[in-house]
RNA sequence: GCCCCAUUCGUCUAGUGGCCCAGGACGUGGCCCUCUCAAGGCCAAAACAGCGGUUCGAGUCCGCUAUGGGGCACCA
């Protein structure tokens, strides 16, 4: 029980990963670089019928980006290759025809429209019909070049228990397990006999997988017992649940919250809602695990120091949505400058901004604890980058004043910023506090009309910082458009 | 329907028989700061699903019930 540790992450090309499926990569992950390891990627594309081409770079360049780097398997390589599966189907092949010479198998020739009746007519499972098929008949069926499929023949009676590293043991009546089949007629192995035999060669030390699979689990004991191989050890995660509480959230295409907001769950999907990799995993480590000593924030050295499987919870839960938005604002607080100002400019730049690098650096500390995700840039710093804003009359005009009080605010502000020897942001903002007392308006009513005249928002980065970063003549221009606005619309 | 897994604040979780009249975090509410919005600081409300056992003692062990989830394919 001694082995080295190896385990893997055994996704289906079916398209994106989604967060359920990193998260089990990710643990699989932390115990391979805890453990000192190694990490397996394995493609398992046995379901011609389901395979979406492309999804073989998508997962590579998902794990990537969260920064899951394998030791084995497409791209890399590895001594226990290949690892696609549908470039192995000859050993599947070879190990089924093992079995049924065993005696252990045999050929069905069941149709499809005979077991569709079948389960129309209420019966679970396989009727066995051709496990006791005579010789004459399997011989005829053979002369005949009847198509077939490989089952396996499981126990009619007796327990089956399979040990869990984080639940106990799990035993379940023989009864209850059917034969199932190995080998499809394509020729193509089934889940439960690829993912037996791979496991076994690849040496697989621990499966780590996800709870959906407990059922499986000791049909596969069965399979290791009549193959006599050794089963790895194995271990059910949790599964993350729609925040909504229907449903596990692995397998939806969208999810909700409570609230109708719409949850992402491809991991594409989180990286263009501007949430970063960091953030991401921190907040996955946390579904299930928990590091300990009260600390929701820690790097993933920290997490592969500590990962044990001992600490990981088997209920499953929700997605906890704005827990991974407080996670991303932290993350963007603490990111390095030059990093996060080449991100923001992406999206700006993506969004059809014209971005001045400078100029973000400069205006970096005003938005940075404003942004959770990287989309909110624009939001929040869209309107340094646009030669002119426009802001509406009734955003303008503020509480308890009228366009002419508006209107003569503005033309004061105007001349006192055309005018000022100090236009720093102290600087304005003593010069303005004293006109806005000499005007006889609150800050909140003066300030707030400056806010829109500027920005043509309501909420902003504070006023007097984003002056500065504008520029005289540029704030100059856009109190006089506030000003024409004024004119021009009758009231 | 059958089988399996789970069950601590609204949510993610800590808790491995006495340290728990249950701790942290998100969210929520209040206060402070304040030119708006954040960030930050302080404070507050908020949970052991229920019932039986075992034990000197149970959130922690066992059973039943309830609830949630998963699985019952020539899909993984």
């Amino acid at each position: 029980m001694d082995h080295p540790v190896r385990v893997r992450f055994a996704p289906s090309p079916t398209g994106p990963l989604h967060i359920g499926g990193v998260r089990t990569a990710l643990f699989n992950w932390l115990y391979a670089r805890h453990t000192g390891g190694k990490f397996i990627l394995r493609i398992e594309d046995t379901d011609q019928a389901r395979y979406v081409p492309g999804s073989i770079e998508l997962i590579t360049d998902g794990l990537r980006w969260l920064g899951l780097d394998w030791d084995e398997g497409p791209e890399v390589g590895g001594e226990y290759g290949p690892y696609i599966q549908s470039e192995r189907t000859a050993l599947y092949r070879q190990w089924a025809d093992w079995l049924v010479d065993q005696g252990k198998a045999y050929r069905c020739y069941c149709t499809s429209e005979r077991l569709d009746n079948l389960r129309k007519s209420g019966v679970q499972g396989y009727d066995l019909h051709c496990r006791t098929l005579s010789t004459e008949d399997r011989a005829a069926h053979e002369a005949n070049g009847d198509s077939y499929v490989i089952r396996f023949k499981m126990p009619l009676d007796g327990q089956t228990t399979v040990h869990d590293l984080i639940r106990g043991d799990i035993t379940v009546e023989n009864s209850t397990l059917t034969d199932l089949v190995l080998l499809k007629s394509d020729g193509f192995p089934t889940y439960h006999l690829a993912n037996v035999v791979d496991d076994h060669f690849m040496e697989i030390s621990h499966i780590l997988r996800a709870e959906e699979w407990i059922p499986t689990a000791p049909v596969h004991r069965q399979l290791y017992d009549a193959f006599g191989w050794e089963m790895p050890a194995i271990a059910h995660l949790p599964v993350i649940l729609n925040p909504n509480g229907r449903g596990k959230l692995s397998k939806r295409t969208v999810g909700f919250t409570e609230d109708g907001r719409s949850v992402p769950v491809r991991l594409n999907e989180f990286r263009e809602a501007g949430y970063l990799p960091e953030a991401i995993v921190n907040f996955l480590t946390n579904i299930g695990w928990s590091f300990g000593e009260d600390r929701e924030v820690f790097s993933v050295a920290e997490t592969i120091e500590r990962f044990d499987l001992s600490r990981i919870n088997p209920a499953g839960g929700k997605f906890p949505l704005e827990k991974l938005d407080w996670l991303n604002g932290v993350y963007v607080r603490e990111m390095a400058t030059d990093k996060l100002v080449a991100l923001l400019g992406e999206r700006l730049a993506a969004a059809g901004y014209r971005v001045d690098q400078a100029k973000l650096v400069e205006l970096l500390p005003l938005i940075r604890p404003r942004v959770q995700r990287l989309d909110d840039v624009i939001e929040k710093a869209g309107f340094f980058f646009v030669d002119a804003v426009h802001p509406t009359l009734n955003d303008l005009i503020q509480k308890q004043m009228d366009a002419a009080d508006t209107q003569r605010a503005l033309q004061e502000a105007y001349d006192l910023v055309a005018g000022t020897d100090d236009f720093s942001a102290e600087g304005l903002e003593v010069a303005l506090r004293t006109l806005s007392d000499e005007l006889g308006l609150k800050t909140s009513q003066f300030f707030g009309l400056l806010r829109v005249a500027l920005t043509a928002q309501q909420v902003a980065p504070p006023l007097f910082e984003t002056m500065v970063i504008l520029g005289r003549e540029a704030c100059l221009a856009r109190i006089q458009a506030a000003q024409a606005l004024l004119v021009d619309t009758p009231v």
